[in-house]
DNA sequence: GTGAAAGCGCTAACAG
DNA sequence: CTGTTAGCGCTTTCAC
């Protein structure tokens, strides 16, 4: 692009004729410089825009007043999460780095060990991980899971009544009178899909339906794979009447392909989906599904990150949201 | 926490029983390394779970692979435009981190320059800039805005049509019959906010309909400020029959007070936002709005600045996208 | 009041 | 093939 180096504190130093040493003491307010000599250093500051470089800060100090979230990806998850974080760090004097590596680790196992590892000990102070696939990780700096893999373990959580929120569903769905149910399952891994998977099935079974297992499908959160479990749902011989997605996504991608099919929602296929995020609301016909107050959650995670940072009392280290059915027009009462 | 530290270069040189030179040469695939030294380090590596800090390398490195993005805060327009990033970046072999200081900054013009200033020359090799307030920022490394207050500069920068978009709603409403048009304004130093204020009074003083500054209100993109002025326009003695806001937030704080004031929208009140964002579809009437497309914008922005990075030849340094009317249920014809 | 020097974790010459 | 050394930008003793 063009030639000019960024400004560094010897450029500071040699433009206010005064030592690195000394502007550093002037940046961070240290006693012991002259009056005339702050105010100088200052002027050249603002001349010349400087600002201290992240990284090499980081390396020097212990403290560097960052949070870190990690995210494996920026779906519609992980950036409602980021709203409510960004909503709690205000005013706290934080400042907040995102990382993802987009996808290059994919579904990886552990790619939240890689990044805080990058991480952690340099950049920042602490960190919360949104959907991390293991919780035994341990860096010295304070971690709060944002939906867990696996469930409460030593590691803070914050996440969802995920079993609950399934029960709702399929209650609805019961309701409604339908008695074929299928479920397209989520990525068999989480925590949060068993839980969801859970809740189908015990909901089913305390309603006195035998649980069909052909009518579970898996999804995997994937839209591919989500695809291929609706399609093969779909044209079964005796197709289920309503259907049960372990995440708005792929009940989503369910919709398209009951319209490839030619199947009119909600009048031939009812169908609930699972975390209420904004383009949930946006599908035709807007889907009804359980709402996580995702942003929420951000927020609790944030709270107490901060808490632990700065070595303050907490009251509980696995704070669990209750989960809500939000009806739209996606499902309706069984045909025949 | 614990008392676990991080895991250093040092640590695994010295569990290898090698100098961390060459732990650092298998790291980055150096040649000479003998084979079973090789085989050794990273097998220590994979049992210690070492990973290279990044502000240790940004610092040593030129080049980092990480792209920054920086925000001022995470609200809904730039995680869509975040979400386009991200997309744009799958499969470039960069990573991500985007910064944000919260709100700590707030609407201190030239954020961007102290953001910049911290990650740019270490940390990152380029960044997207989400809604700056300057363009005549020039570090080195490659930089691209989206959405800038300045119209386009020397600085790459990724747009919408915000003129013709402002048109575009304010058509739709003379289409309709109405002739009393309010607008709440944006922030006077943004491009984008001039631009649709000019695209509405073009399109009333095309239809020879003399702007009224009385119908004019401030609403600075903020709330509160948004809320003062719907206030203000709804209680006038001759109120408007309809409105347009220069983003959906403030037509979204416009309909909140319009409930308040008993005003029926779209019976009493039409109104029109402005950049569709997953929000407006949610609110009650679904809000009628101009189409920004955000996600494709992030998009533009990554894809651009990858190519510059890499010295790869641009056909144009400046990306204008087409904004769209999208009609949803918050408009109606003028009743009397 | 001020500056010289060491060192945070890492990489890139350069010797051995 | 391997290790020693210098230095990225910054902060912090510790002399002067």
């Amino acid at each position: 692009m063009n030639l000019t180096r960024r400004v560094t504190i010897r450029d500071v130093a040699a433009r206010a004729e005064v030592s690195i040493a000394t502007v550093s003491k002037v940046i961070n307010g240290r006693y012991g410089v002259a009056s005339d000599t702050i105010e100088r250093v200052e002027r050249v500051i603002a001349d010349l825009g400087y600002e201290a470089s992240l990284a090499a800060q980081s390396l020097r100090n212990r403290r560097t007043n960052v949070i870190g979230v990690l995210v494996a990806d920026f779906e519609p998850f992980s950036t409602e999460v980021l709203k409510g974080a960004a909503d709690a760090i205000r005013g706290t004097g934080f400042e907040l780095v995102v990382y993802s590596a987009g996808g290059r680790v994919g579904e990886h196992v552990g790619w939240e060990r890689r990044y805080l590892s990058r991480l952690s000990g340099t950049l920042v102070d602490g960190a919360v991980i949104v959907t991390p696939t293991v919780t035994d990780i341990n860096y010295g700096a304070p971690i709060v899971a944002v939906d867990p893999h696996t469930g409460p373990s030593e590691m803070p959580t914050v996440d969802a009544d995920n079993w609950h929120g399934a029960c709702l569903a399929v209650g609805h769905l019961l309701d409604l009178g339908h008695r074929r149910i299928a479920m397209i399952s989520g990525r068999p891994d989480l925590q949060s899909a068993q839980k969801r998977e859970g809740g189908y099935r015990a909901t089913l079974t305390a309603a006195d339906i035998p649980v069909d297992e052909s009518l579970i499908q898996l999804g995997a959160y994937d839209p591919d794979v989500a695809r291929q479990a609706a399609y093969s749902l779909l044209t079964m011989p005796d197709r289920p009447t309503a259907m049960f997605a372990a995440n708005d996504l792929s009940a989503i991608t369910a919709m398209e392909v009951a319209a490839e099919l030619g199947l009119r929602v909600p009048d031939d296929l009812s169908l609930v989906g699972f975390d209420n995020i904004p383009e949930s609301a946006l599908a035709t016909p807007p889907l009804t599904t359980v709402a996580q107050p995702i942003r929420q959650m951000g927020q609790h995670a944030m709270e107490l990150l901060v808490r632990l940072i700065r070595e303050e009392p907490v009251e509980t280290n696995h704070i669990r949201l209750t989960t809500q059915l939000v009806e739209r027009q996606s499902t309706r009462a069984a045909g025949r």
